[in-house]
DNA sequence: ACTTGTCATGTTATCTCATTTCCTGTATCC
DNA sequence: GGATACAGGAAATGAGATAACATGACAAGT
């Protein structure tokens, strides 16, 4: 994982989005973007949902389900597998976090409000997850796709490999 | 061998998988075709790794690693977990299959022997699955990849959506 | 023929991930 | 107030995956 393991301190240089961040900040903003998408939509933005979605920023990693359960129990909720599952459901249907297949895990979205189609990069030694944008409905996919007569709804995008970070330390 | 299916031969690019097939003969061919290439590189093609490959041609759709124990079971073969993974795990490493993240289940190759980076399409429906090709590094991904320096070693690539004949029923 | 190393298989136990089911509270609408 | 729809809590279980260890098959080297 990261060298600076220390939640909400210190991690203006956190490697995990292969960039730099002002984590206070952005942690903040997305929350509030969160809740004001929800008024619009009419959606309820309950407490645990906004934890999660705090939690998950936080971390700026793709978290487990069940990591996420622990995070929540000790904020005071619910400790049964569904309370994480719902709030991560929630999350990922209103595009507030994705799911990583590849880890089982999950990350909140990196471009909150753009339009999506996200892919990701693993890092395969320290598990870092960087989102970038994608449009597999135009290349080969695509046409397979318009040739069969299958009609793309969703899709999911994730290229495993080294990060800058650990290509360095291996290189050294 | 068979109209469609010939493992080696440049199917490479059809995006099968909702078309018609002439099962017992493609099955045959696969595996002959997986039993020759062991034995050009050397590698053991012993009964448990045929039966899974068998087993996953004729079902032909992703099947989850616990039904593929049932099936070794019901043919004498062990009974607990690992005798699949391993199983599966050879066949993937080897080409032979591919696992699909989604469904976390298993698919016979339907290229067997062209050169690897297999998109999936993914019926909602009827939980079929057609493997195309893809060539993700080449568009937006690949370039984010570049610009940040990440080395992409693998991809996984599946669109989720309804199949041709899934839609036709929903018409009716 | 015997030993050694390697790889495949079998088995137990355990871990992680995910869902089903049922019940309760609480807003909202009429 | 009563109906209804949704959210959350809790229990139990299903499903996916792996660690750890023992045994067996087989080829290579002596």
């Amino acid at each position: 994982m990261t060298s600076t393991a220390r939640p909400g301190k210190d991690v203006a240089t956190d490697p995990i989005g292969f960039e730099a961040h002002d984590h206070a900040s952005c942690i903040s903003a997305a929350v509030a973007a969160a809740e004001a998408h929800c008024q619009t939509e009419g959606l309820r933005f309950t407490p645990v949902r906004r934890k999660a979605l705090e939690i998950l920023l936080q971390e700026h990693r793709a978290l487990g389900a069940y990591e996420m359960l622990d995070r929540l129990r000790e904020a005071g909720f619910g400790s049964q597998p569904p309370v994480a599952y719902r709030a991560l459901e929630f999350l990922v249907a209103n595009g507030f976090a994705h799911k990583i297949e590849r880890l089982n895990a999950f990350i909140a979205c990196a471009h909150p409000g753009a339009s999506h189609s996200p892919a990701f990069m693993i890092c395969r030694r320290c598990q870092s997850v960087a989102e970038a944008q994608s449009s597999p409905a135009r290349g080969a996919l695509g046409d397979a796709a318009r040739a069969t007569g299958f009609t793309i709804e969703r899709t999911v995008v994730e290229a495993e490999g080294v990060c800058p970070a650990c290509a360095d330390k291996a290189d050294a």
